[in-house]
DNA sequence: AATTGAAATGCAACAGGATTGCAAATTTAC
DNA sequence: GTAAATTTGCAATCCTGTTGCATTTCAATT
């Protein structure tokens, strides 16, 4: 992996203030896919509307995709290295119905689906749901 | 298609209210999926709560099937005739990023996927993105 | 037909998440 | 050092979904 959040930021031309800094942290250290209100508690005393701007910018830079895993509480994930949101990165994604967990399932890629007759595909949301590994 | 919407719910052993009968005539004549909002609208001076558990009802029976489109309303869309809203009856579903309609592929149908060792398929939310046929 | 019990409805209120306006603070450019 | 631009914090609001409760409707039974 790339060295601190703020050199990751200043490559993507974010300026890299200390919010920024602990929010990409936060997203680096999680293995899975978080929401807004988990940062929020992971950080402790900051302010939704702040973090809500700092993932909004992250999405925009293509740093983090976010994930509409059904819970009504959108996730968010950090992209991989080398990734530009394109087709070939979309993904799909797990989300144990036991443990609420969304997982990013980076091997099952999601390959340009046939569409009726004068659709036009831009993206998509793939969500499995199940028992994740660590509950069964 | 069968008959009246009040023979369709005698069928399932649905008592065929005048609400339900309602709310399925607009289910059947749309094409689309749509939201609980746009149903209370067509219907006009009715109250969401009834029209939110005619929706539960109905789904619990498998008439409808519920689409969450990343729109942050649910939708809901008839099921096929036949439906029993098993792994066999799962389908994809389209967003217009444009004009906002959430159209079934019911041709488009999801497979089993291949998942993780120790994963545990139950359902799956599948939502293609992009710009419909009329739109274009 | 009246009584009773169950189911359905309407109203109000609330919960949770997303989002915005605006003023204050911070940073950057000159 | 000052002005402009960006970022932040706070408060308020919107939207959707959901529930509690009293009332009404319906159906079965006496």
């Amino acid at each position: 992996m790339l060295g601190s959040a703020a050199e990751l930021l200043e490559q993507k031309n974010i300026k890299p203030t200390a919010m920024r800094q602990l929010v990409l942290d936060i997203l680096r250290n999680n293995p899975q896919a978080i929401s807004l209100l988990e940062i929020e508690q992971q950080l402790g005393h900051v302010d939704r509307s702040t973090v809500f701007r700092t993932l909004k910018t992250f999405q925009e830079n293509c740093i983090i995709h976010k994930i509409d895993d059904g819970t009504g509480a959108t996730k968010f994930a950090l992209c991989s290295e080398g990734c530009s949101c394109n087709l070939g990165d979309l993904h799909a994604h797990f989300y144990c119905t036991k443990c609420g967990q969304t997982t990013c399932l980076k091997d099952h890629l999601i390959e340009q689906p046939v569409l009726p007759e004068g659709f036009n595909f831009e993206s998509a949301n793939y969500v499995i749901k199940g028992i994740c590994a660590d509950c069964r």
